[in-house]
DNA sequence: CGTCTCCAGGTTTTT
DNA sequence: CCTGGAGACG
C-alpha cells in the first residue's frame, strides 16, 4: 500500500504512528481507537518500505493476539511471510531459551512446568524440608514465587521463611531440567547478561521491536525488551486497560519508558471507531475516577445511540434467563448472529447459570478462558507421557504417570525411590535405574530394598518408555499424531478411563473425546505447510503455552461469546452483557483485601468491560445470589453510580408478553424457518 | 504394600 | 462438579 492509500485510509494521528518507523515510539491508543489496525498497517508498511521480516519482532500478551495480528499482516500484504516474527513474550522466551540454554546449565529438552507442576514441586520440596503441611499454603507459596521471580515483589517485604523452600525449588527444577512460566523471561534475560555475544547477536537481528498491550507488560518483560531494543522501538498501551497487575504488569514501565528512551516520540490515538456515544461517554465517567492516570480526551463520533440498560434480577438463574431471552429477541428484531454478543463476567465461577440457560434455550455459545484445556487431567496424564519420554529427568511428570494407569508401583516403593534420589542428588529415573543395576547384581542378597516383583514392575515401566522414546523419535519426528495414538494404546489409558469413571459414563466419554481432540489438534499441527519442526520437543515446547481458547478449530462462528473481562480485553461485540455487577464482585472482594482498598484496577476492569460494546450494552446486578455459603443478599457494585445518569435506563421486567408480540416473534421465527 | 472409597474444599483474573 | 488426600481394606 502506498503513502497515499494510508493517509486516505488513517486519521492523522494514526498515519503518523504507522509511518514513524525509526527511533523509539510511544503509541497511548485509547479504547477502540483503531489500534490492532495501526500495528498491523505499521508492520505492512515496514515491509513495503524494503525492511526484511527477519528484522521484525512483535510482541503481545496473548497466542490469540499474536494469532489475529499475523493473519491481518498476512492479509494485508499478501506474503506468506514465514520469518516474520509475530509471538507472546513467553513463546519468544521459549524460542531463545530452545537455542541457547545450554548455556546455563539445563539441556534442551527442557520441561515446561505450568502452575500445577509448579505446586506439585512445591509440595514435594516441602515435605522434604518438613513443613508443616498445614502452615504451607501451597497456592500462596507458589504466587509468592512468582512474584519474586517478576520482580514484582522482593524478599525483604515477602516472608523470609520460605526462602529455603525456594531455593530448594529452584534447584529442584534444575536437577529436573525444568522450567516454570516465569523463568521463559527469566532465562533468557539471564543469558544475556552472562553473554553479552549472544545477546549482540539477538539485538543485531531485531531490528525492529514493536510491543503491544505494553501496559501489561511486567517489570521483567520490560528488562527482556530494554536489553534487545535499542534505537527501534515501538510500545502501544492504554494505561486506562492495565488489568494484570496482579501478574507483574507494571504501568508504570510507560514513565520508565519516557526515561530510558528520552528521545523518543508520542503519539496519541483519541478517536474512538468503537462504540456509540453514550457508551464511551459511560465509560469515560467511571474512569474519571481514577487518579493514577495519563488524562485523555476519548471522543466517537458515532451517534448517540441507545441507552444503556441496567437491570436488576432476582438471583443468577433469572439473571441467566434475561440474557438468553434478550439474545433471543434481539437477533430475530435486528437480524443479528449470534456472534454478535458478548457476555462478559468477572469470574470463571459465574458462567455455570449462564450456560445452563444457554442449553435450556438452544442458544450456541463458546466459553474462553477457564482452566485451559492442556490442564485437564486426562490431558495432563498424555501429555506427562510425552514430557518423560522426551525429557526422563523430569520428576513431576514421572510421578504423575508412574502408576497411572496402575502399575502396583505404589507409595512405599515411590518413597523407597525417591530417598535413593535425595540421598545422590540425581532424578527418580536414574535412581530408579540405580536400584535396579543394584537388585539386579545382588539378586537374591538382602541389600536390595525392593522385591523381585516390584523390581519387574519397574523394568517393565522403564521399557514401556524407552520403547516409546525410539518410536516416536524414529523417523525424523514425522507422524507425531499417529504415534500419540498408538502411545495411548500401548498404556491401555482408555481402559483406565472406563475403570476410573465407572459410575459416571459421561464423564468417561467427555475425556475419551479430549484426548481425541488432543489427537486431533497434534494432527492439525503436523499438518500446517508453515510449520517446519514437527518433532516431538518442538511439540512439546509449544503446548504448555496455549490455552482452551487456542484449540478450538471450530471457531466462534454463530456462537454467542461468554467470557471474563480478562479474556475479552481486545475484542468488540455489537451487543454486550456485563453480568454479575454486584459488590464483591466488581470490584473483587478479594482484590481490594490484597490491594489494601485500591479499587483502581477494578474500575479500569469495569472500564474494559464498558468498552467492549459497539452499539448496545446491557449491565445486570443480582438482589441475591447462591454462593457457597448458601444465598445472600448482593447489593450492586458502586461503580454503577459512577455511569452518568442520564444515559442509564433501568430495565423493566415485562410481565407476560403481550400476545401482539409473541405472534410477532412467532411469524418472524416461522419467516426463518421457510428460508 | 497397593488399591479403593469416602470426604472435604473450591481459591479472581492468565502466560 | 471435580480433584486430591486420608484412611480403611484386602
Amino acid at each position: 500500500m502506498n503513502i497515499e492509500n494510508l493517509r486516505k485510509e488513517l486519521n492523522p494521528e494514526q498515519f503518523r504512528a504507522v509511518t514513524t518507523i525509526d527511533g523509539p515510539l510511544l503509541i497511548i491508543a485509547g479504547a477502540g481507537s483503531g489500534k490492532t489496525r495501526v500495528i498491523t498497517f505499521r508492520i505492512a508498511h515496514m515491509l513495503d518500505s524494503g525492511i526484511a521480516q527477519n528484522q521484525i519482532l512483535a510482541l503481545t500478551f496473548t497466542n490469540k493476539a499474536a494469532r489475529e495480528m499475523e493473519e491481518r499482516v498476512k492479509e494485508l500484504t499478501g506474503k506468506k511471510l514465514q520469518n516474520l516474527t509475530i509471538s507472546t513474550f513467553h513463546a519468544f522466551g521459549v524460542k531463545i531459551l530452545r537455542k541457547e540454554i545450554n548455556k546455563i546449565g539445563w539441556r534442551e529438552n527442557f520441561s515446561i512446568y505450568d502452575d500445577v507442576d509448579r505446586n506439585q514441586l512445591i509440595k514435594d520440596c516441602a515435605r522434604e524440608l518438613a513443613f508443616s503441611a498445614d502452615a504451607l499454603d501451597v497456592y500462596k507459596v507458589g504466587n509468592l514465587f512468582s512474584n519474586i521471580k517478576i520482580g514484582r515483589w522482593n524478599w525483604q517485604s515477602a516472608n523470609d521463611q520460605y526462602r529455603t523452600l525456594f531455593d530448594l525449588y529452584q534447584s529442584g527444577l534444575k536437577l529436573y531440567n525444568a522450567v516454570d512460566f516465569d523463568d521463559l523471561i527469566g532465562l533468557p534475560i539471564k543469558i544475556f547478561h552472562e553473554h553479552p555475544e549472544t545477546l549482540q547477536k539477538y539485538r543485531e537481528r531485531y531490528k525492529y521491536i514493536m510491543v503491544d498491550e505494553f501496559q501489561d507488560t511486567s517489570l521483567q518483560q520490560y528488562e527482556l525488551m530494554h536489553l534487545l531494543a535499542d534505537k527501534n522501538i515501538a510500545v502501544v498501551g492504554d494505561d486506562d486497560q492495565s488489568i494484570y497487575s496482579w501478574r507483574g504488569a507494571n504501568y508504570e514501565n510507560i514513565l520508565m519508558f519516557e526515561k530510558d528512551y528520552p528521545n523518543m516520540q508520542e503519539i496519541r490515538l483519541e478517536q474512538n471507531y468503537r462504540s456509540t456515544e453514550t457508551i464511551l461517554e459511560a465509560a469515560n465517567g467511571v474512569i474519571a475516577h481514577n487518579t493514577n492516570r495519563k488524562s485523555k480526551a476519548l471522543w466517537s463520533g458515532n451517534g448517540s445511540g441507545k441507552p444503556i440498560e441496567i437491570y436488576m434480577p432476582d438471583n443468577e438463574s433469572a439473571e441467566a434467563d434475561f440474557i438468553s431471552e434478550m439474545i433471543q429477541s434481539i437477533s430475530l428484531s435486528e437480524k443479528r448472529n449470534y456472534d454478535e454478543f458478548g457476555v462478559l463476567i468477572r469470574a470463571n465461577t459465574l458462567t455455570r447459570a449462564i450456560e445452563e440457560s444457554f442449553l435450556e434455550h438452544n442458544i450456541p455459545y463458546t466459553v474462553s478462558g477457564g482452566t485451559s484445556f492442556f490442564q485437564r487431567k486426562e490431558i495432563k496424564d498424555v501429555i506427562s507421557y510425552l514430557r518423560v519420554i522426551a525429557n526422563h529427568d523430569d520428576d513431576i511428570n514421572l510421578l504423575r504417570i508412574i502408576n497411572t494407569p496402575r502399575r502396583g508401583i505404589g507409595r512405599k516403593t515411590l518413597e523407597e525411590i525417591s530417598s535413593v534420589a535425595t540421598k545422590t542428588g540425581c532424578s527418580i529415573w536414574s535412581a530408579i535405574n540405580t536400584l535396579i543395576a543394584k537388585h539386579n547384581e545382588f539378586f537374591s542378597a538382602e541389600e536390595s530394598t525392593l522385591s523381585s516383583k516390584t523390581i519387574a514392575d519397574l523394568e517393565s515401566f522403564v521399557s514401556l518408555i524407552l520403547n516409546q522414546r525410539s518410536a516416536i523419535l524414529s523417523g525424523g519426528g514425522k507422524n507425531l499424531a499417529k504415534k500419540v495414538k498408538a502411545m495411548v494404546d500401548e498404556v491401555n489409558y482408555m481402559d483406565y478411563l472406563m475403570c476410573e469413571y465407572q459410575k459416571n459414563e459421561k464423564a468417561a466419554r467427555y475425556k475419551f473425546l479430549n484426548i481425541d481432540t488432543l489427537i486431533n489438534s497434534i494432527e492439525m499441527w503436523e499438518n500446517n505447510p508453515d510449520n517446519f519442526d514437527t518433532g516431538l520437543y518442538s511439540y512439546l515446547n509449544r503446548i504448555t503455552l496455549l490455552s482452551r481458547d487456542d484449540m478450538e478449530d471450530d471457531g466462534h462462528k454463530g456462537k454467542v461469546n461468554l467470557m471474563t473481562i480478562h479474556a475479552s480485553k481486545g475484542l468488540e461485540f455489537p451487543v454486550v452483557f456485563i453480568a454479575g455487577a454486584e459488590e464483591g464482585i466488581i470490584p473483587h472482594a478479594r482484590c481490594i483485601e490484597e490491594n489494601d482498598g485500591n479499587i483502581e484496577e477494578e474500575r479500569r476492569l469495569f472500564y474494559v468491560a464498558i468498552t467492549r460494546a459497539r452499539h448496545k450494552l446491557f449491565i445486570s446486578s443480582c438482589q441475591k445470589r447462591r454462593k457457597i455459603s448458601g444465598i445472600v443478599e448482593c447489593t450492586p457494585s458502586p461503580f454503577l453510580d459512577e455511569i452518568p445518569a442520564h444515559l442509564v435506563k433501568y430495565h423493566e421486567p415485562q410481565g407476560e408478553v403481550s400476545t401482539e408480540m409473541a405472534m410477532d416473534i412467532i411469524a418472524q421465527m416461522k419467516a426463518k424457518f421457510s428460508t
